[in-house]
DNA sequence: ATGGTAGAGCATCTA
C-alpha cells in the first residue's frame, strides 16, 4: 500500500496540482489537510473520475480535512470521538481504508505562546490522545497522520535561533505531541531518515524560504507498531513544492509492504 | 526595514 499525506492550502486553488500529483504517485489512500472548503462544495465526483472514494469533514474558508482511498473508506468519523463537546473547527477525520485506520488532522497553530490558540493547541493533542484510546488500540494498524504544526526537535527547523519564544518549538507544544506518541506511535519520517537534519516538509511563501532551505518539519506521520513492521520507505515529495502555485507545503508519501 | 507571499474574500484575518 502506498499512501501519503499533504497539507494542500486550499483545495480549490491547487485542484490541477493534486490531480498532476495523483496520477504520478498513484497513491492508494491520500489524507489532505486545509481543504477550505464546505463539504458541499468538494470535488467528490472528480476525485470518482480519476478512481478514489472520498470523505471530507470542512467548514469552507478555513480547515477542513478529507481521506483519499483506492481501497474502500469505512467507519468515517468526523471529529473527535472522545466522548466531548463537537470541536469548534474540522480538523479532523478518521476511517478505514484497506485495513489501517487512517485519521487526517490539522493540529491548531497556535499563533503565539500564551494566546488562547496556543491553548486551544495543546487542548487539541490530549483530545486526539483520547479520540486515539476511544477508537483504536495501539496493537492495530493505525495511521495518524497530517500537519501537526509542531517540530519534534530542533534538527526539524532551519535554524532553531530564529524560533526562540515562537510557537512550533515550544517544550509544552512538544510534551503534547510526545504524549499522543506515547500511546503507541512511532514518527515513520524519522525512523527512515534516523539522524539526517535539514528535511523539511513546510517552506513559508515569503522571502524564497524554499529556495534558500529555511523550512520546517511540521507535517508527520505517525503509525503504530504494526504499520512500522511494515514500513519500507517513507519520503517528502519536494517536486510538489515547486512549480506553479504550489501549496506551501509538501506531501509526505509512504509505502507499506503488502498484508498486516 | 519586526520585513516577505499566498489564500480566504473584499477589509482584513490566517498562516
Amino acid at each position: 500500500m502506498r499512501f501519503a499525506t499533504w497539507n494542500v492550502n486550499s483545495l480549490k486553488a491547487r485542484m490541477p496540482r493534486v490531480e498532476a500529483w495523483l496520477a504520478d504517485i498513484g497513491p492508494d489512500v491520500v489524507c489532505l489537510q486545509e481543504t477550505k472548503l464546505a463539504d458541499a462544495t468538494f470535488p467528490a465526483l472528480a476525485f470518482q473520475a480519476l478512481g478514489y472514494d472520498s470523505v471530507h469533514h470542512g467548514q469552507g474558508q478555513w480547515n477542513g480535512v478529507a481521506i483519499l482511498s483506492k481501497a474502500g473508506i469505512d467507519d468515517v468519523v468526523n471529529g473527535f470521538a472522545d466522548g466531548g463537546p463537537p470541536d469548534v473547527d474540522s480538523r479532523i477525520i478518521t476511517a478505514t481504508c484497506g485495513g489501517v485506520r487512517f485519521s487526517s488532522v490539522y493540529v491548531p497553530n497556535g499563533r503565539a505562546v500564551g494566546h488562547d490558540h496556543y491553548q486551544y493547541k495543546l487542548a487539541w493533542f490530549g483530545r486526539l490522545r483520547g479520540h486515539l484510546a476511544a477508537t483504536s488500540q495501539p496493537g492495530d494498524q493505525v495511521v495518524v497522520c497530517g500537519d501537526f504544526n509542531v517540530a519534534p526537535e530542533d534538527r526539524d527547523v532551519w535554524d532553531i535561533a530564529a524560533f526562540e519564544g515562537d510557537t512550533h518549538v515550544t517544550p509544552p507544544e512538544r510534551e503534547a505531541l510526545a504524549e499522543v506518541e506515547d500511546w503507541g506511535l512511532v514518527d515513520l519520517f524519522r525512523r527512515q531518515w534516523g539522524d539526517q537534519d535539514r528535511l523539511y516538509t513546510y517552506w513559508d511563501y515569503r522571502a524564497g524560504d524554499f529556495h534558500q532551505g529555511r523550512g520546517m518539519r511540521i507535517d508527520l506521520v505517525l503509525g503504530s507498531a504494526p504499520v512500522v513492521d511494515r514500513l519500507q520507505w517513507c519520503v517528502v515529495d519536494r517536486n510538489a513544492r515547486k512549480g506553479t502555485l504550489p501549496s506551501d507545503h509538501a506531501p509526505l508519501v509512504v509505502d507499506l509492504a503488502d498484508g498486516g
